[in-house]
Formats: C-alpha cells, sequence, structure tokens
DNA sequence: AGAAACTAATCTGTCAAACAGATGATATGT
DNA sequence: ACATATCATCTGTTTGACAGATTAGTTTCT
C-alpha cells in the first residue's frame, strides 16, 4: 500500500534530514526554505510561501531567523517597493552546501537495502510521479522549473 | 533527488488522504490511529502511542476526541487494570472502511501519470525501501507485520 | 505480607507554532 | 484622483506538544 510506505519513508527521511540539518533554523522546512532560495531566481516572500505552502505570515518570523543567522537577505525589489527579494548570502549558500551533502548521505543510507539498479529506478520513477502529481497552478511552476534552471533534477 | 520528490509526494498525498478524511477527528493521524487500532489486535494506548511515535499524554486526548465520536472504546484490561483495551466500534470499522476506499482511490490518482507496470514496480520498490528503512525495534514489528495479519501489502 | 520500585493513563501548566484579521506602504486600473 | 488590490508585518487568539506531577494498579524484593 502506497500510503503506509510513503508515511515510513517520509517518517525516517524527515527524521535524517531534521538531522542533518539541526544547524539550520526550523529544521527540515528550514532546509526547504534555503534550499529553494538558492536554487531559484531570488523570490518574494510571497511566492516562496506559495511554493512551498507555508503562511505568509509564517513566512515573516521564519525569514527573521534566517536572516538574523546571516543565511539569508531580504533586498528591496527595485521594481516594486513593496515587496523583498529573498537572496542567499555567501555563508546561506555555503551552509547549504554542506547540509546537501549530509543529506544526499541520508538518503543513501536509506535506501541502502535496494541494489543500485534498483535504487535507479526508483529515484526515476518517483521523480516521474512526483512530476505529475503537484496540482493545478503549481504544475505549471514545476514544469517551467524542470525546464529552466532546475538543479534538483 | 529523493528528498525532493518525496517531499511533494508526500505533501500531495497527504493533501489529498487530510481530504478523504476530513470527517474523522485528527485528520491524517487520526486515520493512522484508527487504522491501526483495526487492523491490530486491540493494543494498549502505551502500545499504539510508541506504534505510531505519538506522547503519550498527547494520545489521551487523541482517543477522548475518538471515544467522543463513537470509533472507539477504551475497555478494561482483564489482566492489568491499569491499561486499557482500544478496541473499534461497529461505526468506527465502517467510517475506516469509508476512508480506506477513499484513500486508494487518492492514491490511484496520484501515480496516474504513471502506466500500470510503472506503478507497480514503484509500489514495489517502495515498500522494500521502506521495510529496510525502518530503525531497529520498529523493524521486527513490521517484520512480524508484514508475514502476519497484514491488510497493508 | 509489606514496602519500594515501577508502569499505565491522566491532569496541569507552559511554550511555541499557526492562523485570522487589521495595518501601513505601495501599485494598478479607471 | 480615487477606488481597489497586493506585499509584508503586527496583534491577538487558538491549537498542539511536551515536561512534570498525580492517581491507580502491578511487580519485585526481602
Amino acid at each position: 500500500m502506497l500510503g503506509w510506505s510513503l508515511t515510513v519513508l517520509l517518517r525516517e527521511w524527515s527524521a535524517r534530514v531534521e538531522d542533518a540539518s539541526r544547524d539550520l533554523p526550523h529544521g527540515v522546512r528550514g532546509y526547504q526554505v534555503l534550499s529553494a532560495v538558492v536554487h531559484d531566481a531570488p523570490p518574494t516572500q510571497a511566492a516562496l510561501a506559495a511554493r512551498l505552502g507555508i503562511d505568509r505570515t509564517v513566512m515573516t518570523y521564519l525569514l527573521d531567523k534566517f536572516e538574523g543567522c546571516g543565511l539569508l537577505e531580504r533586498k528591496q525589489d527595485p521594481a516594486d517597493r513593496r515587496a523583498r527579494r529573498i537572496v542567499p548570502t555567501d555563508h546561506g549558500r555555503r551552509v547549504l552546501a554542506e547540509v546537501d551533502a549530509s543529506v544526499a548521505r541520508a538518503e543513501d543510507a536509506l535506501l541502502s537495502t535496494l541494489p543500485p539498479e534498483d535504487r535507479r529506478v526508483l529515484l526515476a520513477l518517483l521523480e516521474h510521479a512526483a512530476a505529475g502529481a503537484a496540482p493545478g497552478e503549481d504544475r505549471c511552476a514545476a514544469v517551467a522549473r524542470s525546464a529552466g534552471l532546475t538543479q534538483e533534477a
């Protein structure tokens, strides 16, 4: 059953990533935020929040923390003075690189019971499924992302 | 990248299951609790909490709600009067059956972009990975479960 | 048998995360 | 110019999680 496997896997994955990113504010979600900011063109807070499914008011104090840690900066959007463009600092990039490496190792360990060939297949299928699963408006973004500046695929 | 796919898939899965189980108290987790209670031999609260990774004090008010809705009952354990055996009511079984069906449909829709053969492969690999991923003591339970009374496989 | 140690569930108080709604600043359409 | 919408923030409230104490019952040791 999909649900069970997915639940177990994600629980384990979360636990490991939580561990890998315990230097980051807000754990796994912090990792996702930082990752999104580094990999995408500087998004506004609202865009970031929408993309990650986070409430805008939550995003505010989430970014406060990141900014306080010197991982991100809020820059005035020159075109729209209401908006802030979220850009990573050098330090933020370095930290993300480290955490990314940790996460990669953790993921590897997580799939250690699968032979390499199966692992490849699983990843490919998962990716395919995930690309097809994102709903409505997000799908456009997903497509654009996988066509364009993606580092993640 | 595993993380991204897993995150997207699980977000979608959660959203759909959340929707499928919006009649249940406490959403997805409620579904997991009810499911565990129906599929396993009547567990005690502590056992249930340990198995699902939920704090014991949380389990208390969680079950309060379920009992209030007439989905579960707490029965005195005849062998240990400190403990409560959690048993589903008929109503609880019926509701779970409905929600299970909804969830199955949702999962189907979630993987709709994969051809049937790929879907089969993905599920098999996921299951394998999940079985291998559960840590320590839980693995025993997982093995016992997949050997025994599993409805989930 | 009786005391001490332990365990199951609950209760109480505390804290952090999440959200709804209002606010100030800026943009856009008419 | 004015009404309307949007970006981010602030405020107050609610919810969920957890630590620690409590009550009731059980096991262990002498």
